[in-house]
DNA sequence: TCGCAATATCGATTTTTCTTATGGTATAGT
DNA sequence: ACTATACCATAAGAAAAATCGATATTGCGA
């Protein structure tokens, strides 16, 4: 039974007439009255009494047609809300996302999008973290994914998900052989380290300090490619979220060693400005974001 | 969309999964997965984002699924009214009618009897008019049919028809070439008669009294059948509803002459005992033949 | 990296639905 | 009474849709 079917006993009994509500929905006469015939073997109740001209309708036939404009009613609202809610999801969503955000992670979060809004589009900005941040604080971008990042008077920072971080060695550096190691097995080792400033490079110092590992720190950048290409070229160890060095692990550039226990993570928030009005695409976005807020997380 | 497909969706928005519902609906996964791509592309929004898993339900399909949990709920309704409704109807209807209203015409109402309720048994009785009166009066009929029937205390009559009477002439009499006659032309004809006793007797002696017409009156009998006989062997003239001779007209072994002005009715009427509490057959019977009230009247 | 389970896609087949042509019938007009 | 007409049912072939089995792709966990 589909809902052509349902306009159809709907406009029979409403003109009491089959092939006038044939014309009424584009069928041959003998397409309304199969489909009549049919309706009404699957009911088991005859809807009509075609012996008479113009034909009756009997009380089962009276019962369904109301049952038909109610459903149809239901069909136009719903069909109604579903356009809207489609129309006004049509428009763009300016995501400003730092570098370590990743590209496979971005373009799946593309992918995602673009299914539930075929409609919109969805402009990403790979920038630095403080470029994240004065953009969504200017309205250039209406979310940001960075780390570290903590709410300001006009900025809010929501949780994302905490990326587990991990020990960092080229292949061929002897720790590279170890399955999982301790903080003390750190003792020692030449480090490739983040600038005094970032709030990374923060964390792990009172890590390490906490478990009273020394460190030389032989190198240091403002990002996480630079330390990555310094450890493969054996500048060093490192600590850095295992997700944003899955690639290289995978291409056996660099090994993750899991921290025993795991204590470190860093924290990846949604910031956006604080009472901005969001376009329901961008809405859409950040429901989306968000839903994967447990899944993702460690 | 069918109601299949409203099920698959409400299911697969219940278990977040496309291949329980596909088993739930004792449909293949592969049938599962297009019917739904079909749905999205019909409605023009995406329902579910099979980009994670287990899958996501878009707002929109959050909506859609409400609507298919509405409809297939007014669905099981109807649904339940109309079996209980053809339930209810199920039964017997007993209906008594005299000689005269047909054979042809009964099978009519047997067929549309039939066709309006497939469940119900319709058990007709042919009868001599005292016989349907006394029958319905002692509930051995829930109906009857019959001519000249006056409402009393325990039984109530009710218009059905009223049926044109012509003169019925046998094929080789001389009035059989006219086309149409007055009352005049009737005056010294033999005739033959009902019983002396009858109505119909006495409304047309009645009618011919009206227009000062002498009449003979060969021979009278107690019922129609055996009136055309005797015309039809050329015993003589008579006055008899048209609807009665039609088959005999046909056939050409009698010849029916409408008088001019056509005064003479026979009322035929529905009857059926005060206060009854009818059955939904019974009740649906009267109904339908009263139905017939205007359309067949005269 | 692999395996597993979930979903998508493809091609063939079966089912359903539609159309045209035709036949029967109730009703109105003459 | 007869015919015309509009209406509905049915038959048979054509068209469209649904379904299935097989296979490819993908998300995700071990």
């Amino acid at each position: 039974m589909t809902f052509e079917n349902l306009r159809l006993i709907r406009d029979v009994v409403h003109h009491r007439s089959v092939s006038k509500a044939a014309r009424l929905n584009d069928i041959s006469q003998s397409a309304a009255s199969q489909a009549l015939q049919e309706a009404e073997r699957e009911l088991g109740v005859p809807l009509f009494d075609r012996s008479t001209r113009p034909l009756t309708i009997t009380p089962a036939g009276k019962l369904y047609a109301e049952y038909c404009r109610d459903v149809l009613r239901r069909h136009e609202e719903v069909r109604a809300s579903l356009d809207s809610l489609s129309k006004r999801a049509s428009g763009v969503a300016r995501l400003a996302a730092i570098y370590s955000v990743g590209l496979s992670e971005m373009s799946q979060i593309e992918a995602r999008f673009a299914a539930r809004f075929p409609d919109g589009e969805l402009q990403v900005s790979y920038l630095r973290p403080e470029r994240v941040w004065e953009a969504v604080e200017l309205d250039q971008a209406d979310l940001g994914l960075m780390s570290y990042a903590e709410s300001s008077r006009e900025v809010i920072a929501l949780p994302w998900r905490d990326e587990e971080m991990v020990v960092a060695v080229a292949a061929q550096h002897p720790l590279a052989l170890r399955e999982a190691i301790v903080a003390q097995d750190l003792d020692c080792e030449t480090f490739v380290g983040f600038d005094d400033d970032l709030p990374i490079q923060d964390q792990i110092e009172r890590y390490l300090r906490d478990y009273k590992v020394n460190v030389d720190i032989a190198l240091r950048f403002d990002n996480l490619q630079m330390i990555k290409e310094a450890v493969a070229h054996g500048a060093g160890i490192s600590i850095m979220p295992e997700r944003v060095m899955r690639e290289d692990i995978e291409q056996g550039r660099l090994v993750g060693l899991r921290l025993q226990p795991a204590e470190l993570f860093r924290p990846v928030r949604i910031v956006h400005r604080r009472r901005k009005v969001f376009s329901d695409v961008t809405a859409g976005l950040l429901a989306m974001l968000r839903e994967e807020e447990q899944t993702n997380a460690a």
